[in-house]
DNA sequence: GTCTATAAACGGATAGAC
DNA sequence: GTCTATCCGTTTATAGAC
């Protein structure tokens, strides 16, 4: 057994499911190694939880905590404090990334565990993961949305629905501490870990990206086009 | 069986592993499934691979065809054609993203499909799938880090790393077809699962990322330190 | 070479003792 | 409430018939 006994065997279940979850995703944890871990037993999963399904629902209700209405409430503020003005960019994007960072909850758990927890919840292939983040995100994005278009109105809908298409996937694949290249082992990036660190390094990519020339979509213009054709 | 039988039991083991893998991720896939859909014994995986591992090892090994030099070779021309002069920012975007386009194997396998899978490859949290990339990926980055700082000089080597961490991760996100905040649903996307005209919008965001002005890391100094202290 | 039948282990879930 | 022992379907892998 992993955890001190001192702690009641469903929190030690919690623990040991969120980060064998983690770790290895959904389908390939199973319940014999999330009791070993926790150092109770197999039965207990049923007794608590119901199922592995009702583990894994219950790990990250445990995590989101109470539904965090601060998502579109911070953006709500910044609207209000502008007066009618369009908020700026930089001022979006960062109270995107705060709200994101934020999700974080205060408690036993790590920052860190709970930010890669969210992350491959999204990458989880299984179905019906993705559904534990419900409609209020559909709002928010659809709120961001309209609060990028004013502030820049030079975009088109499809462009500004696009950037934030690869604002929200860099910050889900820095979040949840993926490395693809395994540029943080080979680089050594000091702040790969730190989230805050990282976003700080992003905020002003996603920026510049936003305030970018519109892209040109026909299809022979690009250089891209040329650059495959060859 | 959802195959022809025209094709042999091999290649049709290998499409339904490559769909199904691709689909739902290694763990949640069973041998049964795709023997059932390839329209094959289920013991033909253990005749013609061994065991699952080596029917996933197949799979990549045949999507990767032969080992692709064209990588920094695309490189090594831009710079050549460049004499000594650093190549531009948004070349090197563009050869990056093509480079990461044409890893799509010329045959029977579609483009899509082999995008997703090399996505999924990525974000499979068994250990061991990275491992199909190997050292030619690092030869690579390092390639584009010193031409990147070349074309940067104002920026710090760390801040030409993240960046690069940033486009690559967006690039993965983008190919996998992952879509976190199921924005394509909602805005109904038409571009989306067409990974040319989705990095096509892509390249003009990451090109002004590139060329945004260097992050402040000082803790004091961002405006995110202080929407994290409300 | 190809496939049926089965082995051997593992999976989630539960009955019932304490 | 807590846990042992077990059920039973599913899994990967293989033995051996054709």
């Amino acid at each position: 057994m992993t955890r001190s006994d001192t702690t009641d065997a469903k929190t030690r279940l919690l623990d040991a499911a969120e980060h064998l979850f983690t770790e290895h995703g959904f389908a390939a944890t199973s319940l014999r190694k999330i009791t070993t871990e926790a150092g109770v037993p197999l039965a207990m999963v049923s007794y608590h939880f119901g199922s592995k399904k009702g583990l894994m629902e219950a790990v990250y209700a445990r995590a989101l905590g109470q539904r965090d209405t601060s998502r579109v409430g911070y953006l709500d503020r910044l609207e209000a404090q502008a007066g009618g003005a369009p908020v700026p960019v930089d001022v979006l994007v960062e109270a995107f990334i705060s709200s994101a960072l934020r999700l974080t909850r205060k408690g036993t758990i790590s920052g860190a565990v709970f930010k890669q927890m969210i992350g491959r919840a999204f990458y989880e292939p299984e179905a019906g993961v993705e559904d534990f983040f419900p409609t209020e995100y559909a709002e928010a994005v659809e709120r961001y949305k309209c609060a990028f278009m004013r502030a820049l109105p030079a975009l088109s809908e499809a462009d500004v629905v696009w950037r934030m298409y690869f604002f929200v996937g860099m910050v889900a694949y820095a979040m949840a501490g993926k490395d693809v290249m395994r540029m943080t082992e080979i680089y050594a990036l000091e702040e790969a870990g730190c989230p805050e660190a990282m976003l700080r390094r992003l905020m002003p990519f996603i920026v510049a990206g936003f305030n970018a020339p519109s892209a040109d979509v026909s299809p022979a213009a690009g250089a891209l086009a040329v650059a495959l054709g060859t």
